[in-house]
DNA sequence: CATGAGTATCAGTATTGCTGATGCTAGGTG
DNA sequence: CACCTAGCATCAGCAATACTGATACTCATG
């Protein structure tokens, strides 16, 4: 099972073709071809069907551990190429788009003012991508939301060592369209709300999976799905009547035709963590210290 | 960064010298020579010191890397292995010492006498060693014990995608020297055992680590370390003022010279947690559905 | 049935990855 | 203090490998 296999096997599934998949490598269709049929030949079982390319069972088996695999690989490389050369000069910042609060942008702009020459970057896209580039080495610390029980660690994918630590808690909170005959209320219980029609923004709001592991509850059935990070945008949806979503109490002030309530039971908080390598640059080490003092 | 390499990195690490991990590896002094090599070219970076030869600073964060990424290759393989031939006429489960409670004891003897033809074995090691042992479909099912709030999972190390659901829950108590001046008491807080000396006794007792993560508190150092799983063994060494250990309080009955007293304060249990693949071979599944219900 | 898009196979070649022999160096010994 | 020796590095040579480019095959489509 080498590597460079296992990236070809990735990149067949994604392309949906060996030859698409050539292309994207830099390989030829023949080398591709070789390498599937010698993972095939490895494992002793099909991996992919042919026209139309979709993965088996097996398959599917072996992209679970695939992809993480990769990943830890380029964390590998990426922690090492660290502790050669740090570039001091640079903070890159990767967050999710509920994590960037008043306070850490504030420290941030403060950072940059403190050392005019510092190159300082934020990026702002999904949380797995945010982690992944931590370990992957493209940045230098992430800000990751979530819901969380009180004093609980956020779930977060496991693969790398990380150092994390939460920077802010805030009352969770469900939006709701101000039509909704709940928008009134000045709480609400989770429960009451498993049965109701959900959009699901991984990306923008806490995704459902983690409400119900933080809830400890199935429902949460989703009858629409958001892509993409635009908090804003996933207020107009709600407005719209495209469901319900949750985020920090303060996220939704200002978003017209929504109403946040507060979530009072299960007693949980939207949690914001900080994550960072376990070799931190300088630049981001004095950012996590600060934010850690807040 | 081949695979290959890495496992030879970490053999060297193991073996402190080149020549005994090709005699372990069946490779030649030269072919680990020249992966060593290989892996620093690639790296850019010094691994190991040689003469002694011990990990540098860049190999001991190859390391952190390089075992769990091996120990995942394994159980990609095994994963799809279980697909092409589940051994329906096993049931290899693997334990940690305080996991093996009286009713799992006795749903195995049941499923064995249900059906006389099923190879049943039961393994007891470290809880590392039997997680590591189901994701490398060495054994079926895994019964791991541990400290945690009364409904969280346990802490496990996660080195690919198993399915865990708790078994058994029971109070947390405390081993004490019969004679200590706190054995009397129906009841302890744990924040008031902090300063005590205790034996880190990862494999027999709930580890200190994980009582640290759980009660969310410092403290809890140890002055004696215990390598072992034997539970009776732990019990003598706490009777003889070794230290404090902690496991589930019916698993102290009958060790003389220990008092075993519950405690209170966090909320923390006891649990027992089953883990199996996602695709368990049939008698483990019938096992656990077993178990869940009970 | 003819066509085309896409995968499998094959031969050839450059590279890789071993072994076995030998060189080199640090640490121990008389 | 010179020598010895255990143990890592290096080198040449050979076998296995991993690509490319050409070609054969195989479905899905009109």
């Amino acid at each position: 099972m080498d590597p460079q296999q296992l990236r070809t096997f990735v990149a067949v599934v994604d392309h949906r073709s060996f030859s698409a998949a050539a292309r994207g490598l830099g390989y030829t269709q023949s080398a591709v071809s070789q390498h599937i049929a010698a993972l095939e030949a490895d494992l002793d079982a099909p991996l992919v069907t042919r026209r139309p390319v979709t993965p088996t069972e097996a398959g599917e088996r072996l992209l679970e551990h695939a992809r993480p695999l990769l990943l830890r690989l380029d964390a590998a490389r990426a922690d090492i190429a660290r502790l050669r050369r740090a570039h001091p000069g640079r903070l890159a910042v990767a967050c999710a788009p509920g994590a960037l609060t008043p306070a850490v942008a504030n420290a941030l702009v403060r950072a940059r003012t403190a050392a005019p020459q510092l190159a300082v970057s934020v990026r702002v896209g999904a949380r797995s991508e945010a982690v992944q580039a931590v370990l992957a080495g493209a940045a230098d610390l992430a800000l990751v939301d979530g819901a969380a029980a009180p004093s609980d660690p956020l779930p977060l994918p496991d693969a790398g060592p990380l150092t994390a630590f939460a920077i802010a808690q805030e009352p969770l909170a469900v939006l709701l369209p101000a039509s909704h005959p709940l928008a009134g209320r000045p709480a609400l219980r989770l429960p009451d709300l498993a049965a109701a029609r959900w959009i699901d923004a991984p990306d923008a709001a806490v995704p459902l999976a983690q409400l119900r592991v933080a809830a400890q509850s199935d429902g949460f059935e989703h009858q629409l799905t958001y892509t993409g990070s635009d908090i804003k945008t996933l207020g107009t949806l709600v407005a719209a009547n495209g469901g319900l979503a949750t985020t920090a109490l303060p996220m939704a002030a200002g978003m017209s035709g929504v109403a946040a309530v507060p979530i009072t039971e299960p007693r949980l908080v939207h949690r914001t963590e900080l994550l960072h390598p376990r070799n931190p640059t300088a630049p981001a080490a004095e950012l996590a210290e600060t934010l850690r003092l807040a």
